[in-house]
DNA sequence: TTCAAATAATCAAATATACGAATATTTATC
DNA sequence: GATAAATATTCGTATATTTGATTATTTGAA
């Protein structure tokens, strides 16, 4: 495999590996906004959305139009929502594995 | 959505955020393997490759069964590899649409 | 006991995060 | 044109976390 795409893997995964930018990420799955939208909708600091957003911008996850006084951001590649999808997977599969085991561990108590 | 959710992502995320851990992850999804299989093909320290093993671990996404002198690991969930494939995809988009950019610079130039 | 395989511990350097202040751009009003 | 408001970005700084290299320790087999 290419060091090209492995570096490019943990850059975008970098840029997945933070909070804010994972619940931005999703707000833009829905549809395009701009950062009053976003931030009036997570509650956070104006600089502290526009500093992840810049991130995501720096590693080319989203893209920004300025749009009079504002700027409307969209994800550059609407597959980063299937990737969000198979996250959210993983994580019931996890839930699912840890309540089978305590199920487990829960009989051979008895 | 749920911040146990927004949690687990960034965690699982940020294991991903990494070269060795991703190519080590790609390791397992063609099949389990030793540490030492697994340093022997990627070319690293045995140490380099055990700790980011142990990030792996702690963070849910491998884990280890011993036998003899040896831990065989595995995935935890087949479904990293549907990730890493959407990533790849990605990837690819991204550089079609690189290269598409180009054209269309390199057309508007004449 | 020795050896191989794996893991844990340690430390310094590099990188990321978080927060508030400062700056830049656009629009509307006078 | 000047001014204020709205929107967004960048800057500066302190703190936290990660990375990478090296060494020490543990475990199991012979």
């Amino acid at each position: 495999m290419n060091l090209e795409l492995q570096q490019f893997k943990s850059e975008f995964f970098k840029a997945l590996a933070h909070p804010l930018r994972i619940r931005i990420l999703e707000l833009l799955s829905e549809g395009d906004k701009t950062v009053n939208e976003i931030q009036s909708i997570i509650g956070s600091e104006g600089s502290a959305v526009s500093q992840q957003l810049a991130i995501l911008r720096s590693k080319n996850v989203v893209f920004g139009i300025k749009e009079g006084t504002s700027v409307i951001y969209s994800l550059r590649d609407p597959l980063v929502k299937d990737l969000l999808n198979v996250a959210k997977q993983i994580f019931d599969n996890h839930l699912v594995g840890t309540i089978t085991l305590l199920e487990h561990m829960r009989a051979s108590e008895q």
